[in-house]
DNA sequence: CGAATGACTCACT
DNA sequence: GAGTGAGCCATTC
C-alpha cells in the first residue's frame, strides 16, 4: 500500500496533538485541505490500528465534533477513556469529554 | 468501473 | 434540545 498519502497526512496531524489536548475529525480534515473528509480521518485512524507500526499514534486524542469517543469501538472499550484521563482530560460522561475545554486546533 | 461502507457533519423536524 | 435523514470523500469488493 503506497497510496497512504492521505493517511500519512492524518497521522502527521494526529502526532502533533499535544498531551492533554484533543481535536476533532473535521478539524483534522480541514487542516488537510479537505474539510468534508471527516469520515476519511476516522477511516485512516482505523487503518493505523491495523498497522502496529503506528502504535505511537495518539488516536485516542481524536474525537468527533460532539466530544464523544466514537472511536473507542475500534480502539478498545475503556482503553481510550483510560488514556485520556491519564493525560488530564476531563470527562463529562463515560464516553464524552469536555471538548470545548480541551480542544486543540491542528491548523495552529 | 460501479456499488457499498465508514472512528463524521450539517440541516431539518 | 434531541432524533432522523442526506451529503460528503477515499478505500475496498
Amino acid at each position: 500500500m503506497e497510496k497512504e498519502d492521505f493517511y500519512q497526512r492524518v497521522f502527521e496531524v494526529v502526532r502533533m496533538i499535544p498531551r492533554g489536548k484533543v481535536t476533532t475529525y473535521g478539524a483534522i480534515a480541514k487542516s488537510l485541505g479537505v474539510a468534508s473528509a471527516a469520515r476519511m480521518v476516522g477511516y485512516a485512524l482505523n487503518a493505523s490500528i491495523s498497522s502496529k507500526e503506528l502504535n505511537d499514534l495518539p488516536c485516542h486524542r481524536v474525537v468527533n465534533r460532539n466530544g464523544e469517543l466514537t472511536g473507542k469501538i475500534h480502539f478498545g472499550p475503556g482503553t481510550m477513556k483510560y488514556l485520556l484521563e491519564n493525560e488530564g482530560i476531563h470527562f463529562k460522561n463515560q464516553d464524552t469529554i469536555d471538548i470545548k475545554n480541551h480542544f486543540w486546533n491542528p491548523e495552529l
